[in-house]
DNA sequence: ACCGGCCTGAAAATACCTTTCAGACATGAG
DNA sequence: CTCATGTCTGAAAGGTATTTTCAGGCCGGT
């Protein structure tokens, strides 16, 4: 039976340096929803709806609640990147009181097909800046300063995405081809693990991808893992598989889908977030050569305008 | 001996009107601190001092913090208030996160290259989400109306859009592709061009550019203009001569621009809501074949995943 | 100096949180 | 359909943190 492992719960595991997330938590658990069973996720969405509430029970209480039990509790605690319940419930006052306070991420209707177009307008204004606010809230600097590091020393940078995710790819691509590093995007599945072979150690392989799944994408990371180059991945699924073939990995939030818009499309803007972090440390660590090279291509493009008015 | 009252401290006495303190803690210790022994002022005032730092501490932390001990610390508790220091404690939790928030807003400087990768984010972030307000605020809701209308009903729709203004454009038709709109990206001028001159009614063209003054892309548009297509420009120059070849102008905010952060660089989040926008748009007013499509591009992609869990 | 009251912290008692463990449930293979 | 395998779950045992008790010590008054 099953012997070994059990519940290890790696109470602080060195490779899990998660910051306990102070105010993203709503983000925070529409990121590992999926990862969670049933009773989990009640207990989750329980904390997530009502925090101040929560933050006013004890384990018992909120186990009762949720028709849980305390155990369930404090796994769930765990999964959101706390020590235990006590360090959760804190989290949970603290957040509690900046909703109070006005800074409230609190919760917005989903957009509707017979919204006027000044709601829809001021909805996805308003869930984007959510989704950013998350994505900076979420986002684990050990791991971006791992990656920066990797950028600037980079022999050769591949990016692979495909679909939405290709635009942020050459997005990326673009603003470190204006630094003077060698970088390419490839959307092409076939191509891009053809490249991957010739990767090696100081190259750089980016993958991109919201589901963590998107095997025309994994492929190529993979290859280049093998071949040792540092990879890295931006996902909304930093337990997906593609992990298992990423050096170092970036998470992008998971936004509140809708019918009119779904996950993949709102994606993007925590990607393009996360690159653009990429982009300006990499921009600083190589200044010298970086800075120069900027104002040229700046120069180059103002003759492909037309200087008339 | 000693009999009689010993310390009662009431545990919930339905007459205890006091509520427990929210924010107004210092001066709550300020208050009753004349009341207060020695040990227990220690207590009150390096709670006042340090609510982040406290809140991390359990009762034996406090005291021996203070130097006091851990009957102490919860007499000190009670007298500002509070059933006990567990109760104390998530509110000094709160009190530090309601402090965090308000010194928060003081990162409006521009992102500079000894920037540590910390505040790069915070002022990425920010910068970004007042990017998303401005755009929103400043978005002319019947000219977007009129764009919309004119995609609703148009046979064939061409997007232009250079750099990093491509990426949009691609966006948007990846978008309207995938509800089942005919459209096209076009980044080659001259393939541009050569497209436009086959416009005509109930034809839409899409320029995208920051500026207003890209050559290669006002042109497509002057031509389709001319060939009696509807024409519609997303640009942060509502006044540049793109203007004369546009029916409906969408603007888009111009971003405070930095060395390390050029303006072409930000206004990309700027365009991309205005073309969420627009799409949000175009899916409600043709909902009934949007949305069989949008879920069917969703199945369809479904299978690209690796199932493994 | 002696007495009485109050402050104080060590230690016991309790409440709360965490872990363990075995039964319940689902899932896929034979 | 049945069984094997693995996962999920809550009850109860096991630990910590908090609260209460209680006795010693300090201080001012006489």
């Amino acid at each position: 039976m099953s012997s070994g492992v059990k519940e290890t719960f790696s109470r602080r595991s060195a490779t899990a340096p998660a910051p306990p997330a102070p105010a993203a938590l709503a983000a925070k658990v529409r990121t590992l929803a999926p990862t969670m069973t049933r009773s989990m996720q009640r207990v989750a969405e329980t904390v997530a709806a009502d925090p101040a509430g929560c933050a006013a029970l004890t384990v018992t209480g909120l186990a009762e609640r949720t028709g849980t039990s305390e155990a369930t509790v404090v796994r769930t605690s765990r999964l959101l990147g706390y020590p235990g319940y006590r360090d959760l419930r804190l989290a949970l006052a603290a957040l509690a009181a900046q909703q109070a306070t006005g800074s409230a991420p609190a919760v917005t209707a989903d957009i509707a097909v017979d919204d006027s177009l000044i709601d829809v307008i001021a909805k996805l204004a308003q869930e984007e800046q959510q989704c950013l606010a998350d994505t900076a809230a979420a986002l684990d600097v050990t791991q971006l300063e791992a990656a920066v590091a990797a950028l600037s020393s980079a022999r050769r940078i591949d990016v692979y995405g495909i679909g939405a995710s290709n635009l942020v790819a050459q997005d990326l691509v673009q603003k470190l081809l204006r630094i003077g590093l060698i970088a390419h995007a490839h959307s092409d599945p076939h191509l891009a693990v053809t490249n991957a072979v010739q990767m090696r150690a100081r190259d750089v392989a980016i993958a991109i991808t919201h589901s963590g799944r998107t095997t025309d994408v994994i492929e190529p990371l993979r290859v280049a893992f093998d071949h040792g180059a540092t990879t890295i991945a931006i996902t909304g699924r930093p337990d997906g598989e593609i992990a298992a073939y990423a050096d170092h990995i970036l998470t992008t939030s998971t936004a509140r889908e809708s019918e009119l818009r779904p996950a993949a499309m709102s994606s993007r803007t925590s990607q393009l977030l996360v690159v653009d972090c990429l982009f300006i440390g990499v921009a600083q660590r190589t200044y010298e050569t970086a800075a120069p090279a900027l104002s040229a291509s700046y120069e180059a493009l103002a003759h492909r305008h037309n200087p008339h008015h």
